[in-house]
RNA sequence: GGAAAGGUGGCAGAGUGGUUGAAUGCGGCGGUCUCGAAAACCGUUGUCCGGAAUUUCCGGACCGGGGGUUCGAAUCCCCCCCUUUCCGCCA
């Protein structure tokens, strides 16, 4: 949620950032429906005062034994009123709050200004020594290898729950299983963080705090029988952890890592990039998260992408990392990195992670704040990061790692979690 | 699924209609004592909103959430949520 303060007092420059978001301007119905809060709180509070004031003397009357009745009325009517400017004032923050709430946060001002993907730019790539976009033989692509060595089975996935659930099988399954905890003990084990195993079901609230509600409602899974919801990340979780909570200073910077199962519905986005692995509603994601004092929360998401970084260049896969424009930047977020890493097959870079900061847009729905050594309290930074979704990253090095015999070598790093070296 | 109890400040825990934002204890912070520390003692210690002033006042709200009764609600009534314990079922 945007700090109606920073509305109040820097309407022009929320309003170009809301503009370079492709986002609606919704400045100058804020400033007035706060202007009209503000009258009411005046109005209603001075009531209340008075209200307080009278019955704060009434057992002392009572006592001396003088008669309550006229102000019993008078106060019966100051009541009334009361509770017809109260029911004013919910309104008016209510439709604030409905506002507020629908839009999305602005960018910082590093961030280049661009309406869509094509504006997003290339920030660095890594290849891996000897790599070459040109093969001199036919590659495979991810689905014919993963049916030619029994790893995937995206029929029969289909069969148990649907398109877009993927079977892994045999080695395939074991392949899985090792990088997820290859990621995981490689953050723990070299860049300090926490892990988590969150639970996988959460309620509104949660989904309120990281902002998947109200504006993506349609992309999540929901059990109306329990109110809840299957994840669509980690980050939502792990975000809710600190929920409601003020930190100390000294805690702070917060870092967890959780792996998690993802569920997203993807509606409406059938055909278009969805065959095999590239658009799931079921996947596997390890998520790093960071609660961050504001002043090096910058610094902090550059560490992130570096943390994802470190694991793409141990398992040597070619990557790049792109820096969003605004235009494309998620609801949420205020700055985002992307990393693609490549796919031979389909001769395209695929999204493996996400890297963003989200500055007090989350701790500010979420309620997530820190008590500085001054005592003040203050909205703390939240960023989370991918750190890395296995499905496209496992597109990519089944096919990075074919030979031209159609077999797959295991990326050395992962050996002693398979077990097994080669799949043929 | 059945039954019971309970949700109060960072934590523990009083408080059943009226100067209660809330006793007390612990913790935290500051001080006295000390070479220093501990102990002891003294003081202090919530969040949000609005206003006035430039960091200090004034006012308001908040005792799980929402609604009701009342001149007045942490306290009474209703609905919802959650937690704990016991029983049942079960990975």
């Amino acid at each position: 949620m945007l700090d109606i303060k920073l509305i109040r007092e820097n309407p022009d420059a929320v309003r170009q950032g809301l503009k370079n978001k492709n986002a609606e301007d919704i400045v100058d119905q804020i400033l007035s429906l706060d202007e009209e809060r503000r009258g009411i709180i005046a109005k209603v509070e001075d009531l209340k005062a008075k209200k307080n004031q009278v019955s704060a003397q009434i057992p002392a009357m009572k006592k001396a034994g003088q008669d309550t009745a006229p102000i019993f009325a008078e106060m019966k009517r100051v009541g009334d009123e009361i509770a017809l400017l109260d029911g004013q004032q919910g309104e008016v923050e209510e439709k604030i709050e409905f506002i507020l709430r629908r839009t999305p946060n602005i960018a910082h001002s590093s961030v280049p200004v661009g309406k869509s993907a094509e504006d997003n730019v290339e920030v660095r790539r890594w290849l891996p020594e000897g790599f070459s976009f040109e093969n001199d033989y036919k590659v495979l692509d991810h689905i014919e290898l993963g049916k030619k060595l029994s790893l995937l089975d995206f029929e029969r996935g289909t069969k148990i729950a649907g398109s877009g659930f993927p079977l892994y099988t045999g080695k395939g399954a074991t392949l899985e299983r090792a990088l997820i905890n290859y990621m995981l003990d490689y953050h723990l084990q070299h860049h300090e963080y926490k892990e988590i195993m969150p639970p996988v079901l959460v309620n509104r609230d949660s989904m309120k705090g990281t902002g998947q509600i109200p504006k993506m409602e349609e992309d999540m899974y929901f059990i109306e029988k329990d109110g809840l919801y299957p994840i669509p990340t980690a980050e939502v979780p792990i975000t809710n952890i600190h929920r409601d909570e003020i930190l100390a200073e000294k805690e702070l910077t917060i870092k967890y890592v959780g792996y998690s199962p993802c569920f997203r519905r993807e509606a409406g986005s059938y055909g278009k990039d969805s065959k095999g692995f590239l658009r799931v509603h079921q996947f596997n994601k390890v998520e790093m998260v960071k609660f961050s004092k504001p002043d090096n929360s910058y610094d902090e998401l550059e560490m992130m992408v570096n943390d994802a970084e470190d694991i793409l260049k141990a398992l040597k896969i070619p990557y790049r990392i792109l820096m969003l424009c605004t235009g494309d930047l998620s609801f949420s977020a205020a700055k985002c990195y992307d990393i693609e890493t490549w796919s031979p097959a389909e001769n395209k870079w695929l999204e493996a992670s996400s890297c963003s900061n989200f500055e007090t847009f989350q701790a500010r729905r979420a309620n997530i704040r820190y008590r500085k050594e001054d005592k003040k309290v203050e909205f703390v930074h939240t960023l989370n990061g991918s750190g890395l979704a296995t499905s496209r990253l496992m597109v990519s090095m089944l096919e990075n790692y074919q030979t031209p015999e159609g077999k797959i070598i295991v990326p050395p790093v992962l050996q002693k979690y398979t077990g097994f070296s080669v799949i043929e």
